[in-house]
DNA sequence: CGACATCTTGACTACAGTCAATACTAGTGG
DNA sequence: CCACTAGTATTGACTGTAGTCAAGATGTCG
């Protein structure tokens, strides 16, 4: 409970997050990571906050989006969906990740704030005139999208070929790491994180239904791979055990 | 037979290929699409041609790849493989796409030559010290990552939401469309294009057994969605219905 | 406390996978 | 030219995993 608790107040804590580029908690992994000081001005003469709370639709696919920007606090969710209503998870933003296409006038995806999230936005038309004048941030970017483009294809790996059981699995290792590389002060022995996102948001990850999700949490559960604090915080007792379940061999792979 | 072997030809004819990039046949599309004749020039001296026959292994996943470069002519698969062999292509690279990530020594995927593929290939170093002198090169290339990473999560959704009919159709309307638009003069009236890839490697594509590809072919087949001359030459009498039977809405997406 | 959303579990179904036999195609050499 | 072989593709019978439909439990928030 305290655990969980708390690490969602550190996301959701964003007041800290409006604040000047040199200060910003995103600065050194975003699109402007590779900004001088005076670059750093320029940008925050530019640059607004925008909030959204969870659950909150930020943009539709085929419309029209007049901004770009970056993920300063927060988890949002990009996702595609069939006209029948079937509907598949592209893409997780997290803090730095860039939202939009400079170059695209139209959004390819519904976007959707799977927490409380703020984002750092420039319009479109600036943030190309800052990009002509900055090619460190395309540089940047180009980094960023390739690091998407793997991410999509291990991604691609897990819906294609995995079983509901190793889908789990994955999802849960790749939280933990995540968790793990935000933590300041790394736990000793067993982890803890919590699960930002519903069973419906995982279900969409995953390709798989919400009923599927809950029954392979459960028997991850039985076999003691896991175990849950009110279905939002999970325990690892061991995680090779964890990564063993989910199919990828242990060396590496699966996001960074 | 005639027009399947004849665009099969039309891709395997790659002696031409080998040519000053002033005249080469994707100089309009690839990473060197931006670069003026001067700059051209360059490229020439330092660029150099490899050919692959069918079924070669171009690069093994995890190896480090002292090369990069372009498809010129012909078609190579990306895939990844569990540790029990379960396997799942990630990319499909066409002519004017590109092989290597600059600033990474590893190749994250194994890459397999699907038809005999002409690349024109650069030392990683001087192809790293070329961008550096050319930024419309580096332009390019973030414009063609997200292209790319818009397909992969494109098929994302194949692979976590399509039925298995869903998926076979979804590949012949990409296929049918690429081949539309490598045609220098548009048929009117039926499709017809080439399958370039084996059962097995459009398995390995959608996620799915070559027994279910094989299944849903001859389905679509006895219900007059496509005909096929010889298993490897596809005709399609509506393309709509097609496009319909892809679970796909009619007014786009699907690449480009 | 009550109401609504989220989650879990059960019973049943169906779609795609597995295993296996057979057919087709292309290439080789007698 | 045909026989033989190896690779590729098709089809059938059966199985198993995940989906569907439905009831109930748990959790959250006013």
């Amino acid at each position: 409970m305290r655990l969980g608790d708390r690490d969602l107040e550190a996301v959701r804590s964003h007041r800290s997050a409006e604040t000047r580029c040199e200060v910003c908690p995103i600065r050194r992994r975003a699109v402007c990571a590779y900004c001088e000081p005076d670059d750093l001005e320029e940008l925050d003469s530019f640059k607004s906050y925008r909030r959204f709370e969870a659950g909150e639709t930020i943009a539709w696919a085929g419309e029209r989006m007049s901004m770009v920007g970056s993920v300063v606090t927060g988890v949002a969710m990009l996702s595609r969906t069939l006209a029948d209503g079937r509907r598949q998870m592209v893409g997780l933003l997290l803090p730095s990740d860039f939202l939009g296409r400079p170059g695209r006038a139209q959004n390819a995806y519904d976007v959707v704030a799977a927490t409380e999230t703020v984002f750092c936005m420039f319009q479109k038309p600036e943030f190309e005139r800052l990009v002509a004048r900055m090619p460190q941030i395309e540089r940047r970017l180009l980094q960023m999208t390739l690091d998407e483009l793997d991410s999509a294809r291990e991604w691609m790996l897990l819906l294609g070929r995995k079983t509901a059981r190793e889908k789990i699995a994955s999802l849960f290792v790749i939280m933990a790491r995540r968790d793990a590389a935000l933590q300041r002060e790394p736990k000793p022995g067993t982890l803890v994180f919590p699960l930002y996102i519903t069973r419906e948001a995982m279900a969409d990850y995953l390709g798989l239904t919400i009923e599927t999700v809950s029954r392979q949490i459960s028997a991850l559960r039985r076999d003691g791979v896991v175990e849950l604090c009110e279905n939002r915080t999970v325990r690892v007792p061991d995680l090779l055990r964890l990564i063993d379940e989910s199919g990828d061999d242990a060396d590496g792979g699966v996001l960074s």
